[in-house]
DNA sequence: AAATTGAATATTGTATTCAAACATCACTAA
DNA sequence: TTAGTGATGTTTGAATACAATATTCAATTT
């Protein structure tokens, strides 16, 4: 006696995901504006639907809304993308931390599942299948941390697809052979029901990240930062 | 050459602040309907602007939708009111170190005048003004963290405004006297930039709030839980 | 009486419409 | 040439319109 309109989704939320993919997907750019009248046309709705829903791509700041004048994609910036760093250290640390202590076999099996026959050459091949194993492997120990509000948050704000964000290897700061052995570190953490020494690798996996991260910015900055257009 | 129509405030976010703080001051009570209609009416407004806060606000799970039905105030669980907790433990111990690392003396001066002449009375009155002193406090805490994706997220989640849905106390877990230390401690190790410190002791003051909570929720439980009218 | 049906009514989700704001561009004046 | 001005066409924000779905409640059946 409760699955009466649950079922249908709103047109809204459809536009929502498809709009949302091809903004991850770079589909729409970084600045591209949204042109209401053409996406509402070829998505075949009416603009109301798709109103609500740049309404809150607005919300997560994937798009940005001048009044009047229409949304855009937006383009984050560094201090954004060192945030996220900076915000996933502490909440994958957490939810590290949680997941060690409520694990089941079964799901520490799964676990130990990922990154097994990672391909650690320097191929283009190879690194790709390692930065999608890499998200799927930090979607997984958020959903086995089991804290719904932090699932939420990770999700709806993109922390984990701003971290992708950098322009070089798929998105991933730092070489699989550097991450391999800490991933596996963490995952034995994890499995085997070790909560503080979980909490304290993942947050050191993040950390060293960040790290790199800033190095990085600082070079780049030195080299002469490029003129975005804005 | 940018503030066009910047200045400009759209209808939808009028009706979004509005609602929110109804629901907030309990205006609008958990599990009532929200009748599109009337409310539109009573703002002056058409049901558009008012669709678009709505889904606003149900991202934030201030509201919950159920397609077709409509929108309902939503009830935050116990567990939900748990996890706030849990989250402004390690979010506001990171606030608190950015801002040891950051804080100017001007803040400094600003921050110690927090809860200077505190009435730590059991009068109704007392409790209630150092609830709102509370408030104030780590908000301006968070701000000094100056960590803008942070801010944003306690903020859109309402973790703070969760925080204080307890039913006694003005939504204090503890009494004045007991956290009035703790808060002096946490103002003295930020003003004077010992950020280690100030985290270490956000955290703990966070972690004491959670675990009475906790100690209370398993009290009620044990008592009887009462039924929620559904 | 309790359950079921089904028309009447209300509400929702979406499309359409419309006025006001903004962009564009040709034209004028310095 | 360049800055300013106004005419013209777009785009947005919001109201209204409307079809589909849900709710209500009286009438009917069991």
């Amino acid at each position: 006696m409760r699955k009466l309109g649950t079922r249908h989704e709103n047109l809204d939320f459809k536009v929502y995901r498809e709009l949302k993919s091809m903004i991850v997907d770079r589909k729409l750019k970084p600045g591209d504006k949204i042109l209401q009248e053409k996406i509402a046309r070829e998505f075949g709705v009416s603009r109301t639907p798709l109103m609500c829903a740049l309404k809150k791509l607005e919300q997560e700041k994937l798009v940005q809304a001048v009044p009047r004048r229409g949304f855009y994609v937006r383009r984050f910036t560094r201090e954004e993308v060192l945030q996220a760093f900076e915000l996933r250290e502490i909440l994958e640390g957490l939810a590290a931390r949680r997941a060690a202590q409520i694990i089941s076999p079964a799901q520490a099996e799964r676990l130990r599942g990922f990154f097994r026959d990672a391909d650690l050459s320097d191929s283009a091949q190879g690194i790709k299948r390692y930065a999608e194993e890499d998200r799927r492997f930090h979607q997984y120990l958020i959903e086995l941390g089991g804290f719904d509000l932090l699932n939420d948050i990770l999700e709806n704000y993109n922390i984990i697809t701003v971290s992708y964000r950098i322009d070089v290897m798929e998105g991933l700061v730092r070489h699989p052979r550097e991450t391999m052995p800490e991933h596996e570190a963490l995952i034995e953490a994890i499995a085997s029901g070790r909560p503080e020494q979980a909490e304290k690798l993942a947050r050191q996996h993040f950390h060293r990240s960040r790290q790199q991260l800033l190095r990085e910015m600082r070079q780049e900055k030195a080299e002469g930062p490029r003129r975005r257009p804005d």
